[in-house]
RNA sequence: GCCCCGGUAGCUCAGCUGGAUAGAGCAACGGAUUUCUAAUCCGUAGGUCACAGGUUCGAAUCCUGUCCGGGGUACCA
């Protein structure tokens, strides 16, 4: 980031002394050979203004005096690129800061900033899916971002206690009780049919015995904790723990979806029509007027959801993260429209969707439906795979593509998994530190400047970007850019370590500045890993 | 109907706030193994970036249209 900063400064220092207004250019990182380590655009986006060539005020640029020539030196290209090479003292005293820093390297400083990341916020009528897994690893792995960059983080479920899901199940849930006993009683339609329904009416027969009638709490109450604890249990396997569980309900008896029916009202924002109450989507660059309360005195999701919205903006946060499934995509804009009308800030609300996860099994794909009882859980994953790995599979992809995790696959070439890539580069430095102890003991004096092979300052270039992507991806909020940055990290290490020998008793300077090389691509691994939620083991 | 995502090597995908010769893994082929852990490395081969226009000094990337695939959505959430 210095480094980026003072080439910009070059530049702006040649703009300066030419007396040009201009900003919009940018540096970026060159893995051609020949053209230095970073390229601007800026006198080709100059040659317009200028009416000159590019590659005449590309030269100028490159003539300009340069007081920073122990970092870099410039030259021109066509066909008008500013090149700015990095000279190896630059990236050899890098390999310093990242020592000593260690596991802070690249973090910021809390920035006494609260963010809210709200995720998986299933309601509680059956397990978890791998789809909820997706969700669920993506909301983690943001968090962890977010709080590597210096915020506090609270991470938030919140699900629907109170609607007609829950009605449905307890109803489904009271069939299979009722079938158990021996009453005639057919599940409803639209109801659940899975068979953890089966063990919770077991459950339920041995704890308050057979007498129970239809409209007895129990089906709601105990099917509702049961579901939640296994969920929480699922969550915990994967390494994920929530702050804080908000619950729908809150917002009925507080009287807070009461009163967004009110302004509503109030605004002309909404009406009654059909026995419905609508909300005037339509005068507010919509197609189409939306259902708010249903002809028959329930809600519809969005009501509750604007409420709870509300709430969360009122909390104060510094930053509000909503990660949905693609079957909010429709719905989330209504609900920031809705706390617009309230008056309520909104632009500090990034919302993320992502794509369904699909489940190749047996080379079939499993279509999944909660309802219906034919979906894959997050469970039976994780009994077949590694926290490691599904954290990996799942973020491999974009958030907004479709992911097609192939179970079989997953299982069966394991040991191709990019995961073990890098944790073996991880664990193979481990054993070679150990192994350096054993043969080479006592310091030597440390002299970076020995580190100049062509393997090993592409390996520092490497590292030096850290703190850059980790700032890149506090933005982006794509964990995704993390494991391919760590593959290249360990696609360079392990290059450096098949051309190099690090223990080399013939020359213990060299020896040293390898180990420490060795040293600080441990700590990226690590610190970047860590952020993943993947370990890094020292052995494999 | 409306909306979203995707179409890049045989396969799975990166690259998409426009930049120099479009990358990686797997698969294929050839090499390195008395190893500082070969779960690795080196090399070869493989491409009309779906198609057609447009904007630009410059397009896989931006705009428009078309085709193909996946998904969502209606007073269920």
């Amino acid at each position: 980031m210095k480094l980026k900063q003072l080439m910009n400064n070059f530049l702006q220092d040649f703009l300066n002394k030419e007396k040009i207004e201009f900003r919009d250019w940018n540096i970026s990182v060159n893995n051609k050979e020949g053209y230095g380590d970073y390229s601007s655009n800026i006198a080709l986006k100059l040659a317009k203004i200028l009416k000159k060539s590019p590659i005449e005020i590309a030269k100028k640029i490159a003539d300009h005096q340069n007081t920073t020539k122990n970092i870099f030196t410039i030259s021109a290209s066509l066909p008008g690129f500013v090149n700015f090479h990095i000279s190896d003292i630059y990236y050899q005293e890098i390999l310093d800061q990242i020592i000593n820093e260690a596991e802070n390297f690249g973090k910021k400083k809390k920035l006494n900033k609260s963010a809210n990341v709200e995720f998986v916020s299933s309601n509680p009528t059956g397990p978890l899916t791998v789809g909820h897994g997706r969700q669920a690893i993506l909301g983690d792995m943001v968090s962890n971002i977010l709080t590597w960059n210096g915020y506090d983080v609270t991470r938030e479920y919140y699900y629907n206690d109170a609607g007609k899901q829950m009605r449905v199940l307890a109803e489904s849930c009271y069939a299979k009780y009722a079938q158990l006993i021996g009453r005639d009683v057919e599940i409803p339609e639209n109801g659940y049919v899975g068979k953890y329904l089966d063990e919770i009416a077991k459950k339920i027969v041995d704890r308050y015995g057979k007498d129970l009638k239809d409209n007895n709490s129990v089906f709601r109450d105990f099917t509702e904790k049961e579901i939640f604890t296994n969920i929480e249990s699922t969550l915990d396997s994967i390494g994920i723990k929530f702050d804080v569980f908000t619950k729908e309900g809150t917002f009925y008896k507080n009287g807070a979806i009461k009163n967004v029916l009110e302004i509503l009202k109030e605004k002309d924002l909404s009406y009654e029509k059909d026995g419905a109450v609508w909300f005037k989507t339509s005068s507010l660059d919509k197609d189409e007027d939306k259902v708010l309360v249903k002809s028959t005195g329930e809600p519809t999701y969005r009501l509750p959801d604007i409420a709870y919205h509300a709430d969360k903006v009122d909390r104060g946060f510094d930053l509000i993260v909503d990660i949905f499934g693609a079957d909010h995509i429709d719905t989330y804009p209504d609900v920031i429209l809705g706390l617009k009308c309230l008056d309520k800030k909104t632009d500090h609300i990034k919302v993320i969707i992502h794509q369904f996860v699909t489940i190749k099994k047996g080379g079939e794909i499993v279509k999944m439906s909660t309802r219906k009882a034919n979906f894959i859980t997050l469970d039976e994953l994780n009994d077949e795979l590694s926290s490691d790995i599904i954290r990996y599979f799942f973020i491999m992809r974009g958030a907004n593509s479709h992911l097609d995790f192939d179970l079989d696959l997953a299982k069966d070439e394991s040991e191709k998994n990019p995961v073990y890539y890098l944790q073996y580069a991880n664990a193979r430095i481990s054993n070679l530190l150990k192994r350096y102890d054993k043969e080479i003991s006592g310091d030597e004096e440390i002299d970076y400047t020995l580190l100049k092979e062509k393997d090993e300052i592409a390996l520092i270039k490497l590292l030096s970007e850290f703190p850059n992507k980790m700032e890149e991806v506090s933005h982006s909020l794509e964990p995704r850019k993390i494991a391919t940055y760590l593959e290249d990290v360990a696609g360079a290490y392990h290059k450096f370590y098949g051309n190099h020998k690090v223990i080399n008793l013939e020359d213990l300077n060299l020896s040293f500045a390898r180990k420490k090389l060795c040293e600080a691509t441990k700590i990226i691994l690590k610190n970047g890993l860590s952020i993943l939620g993947i370990s890094a083991p020292e052995r494999m």
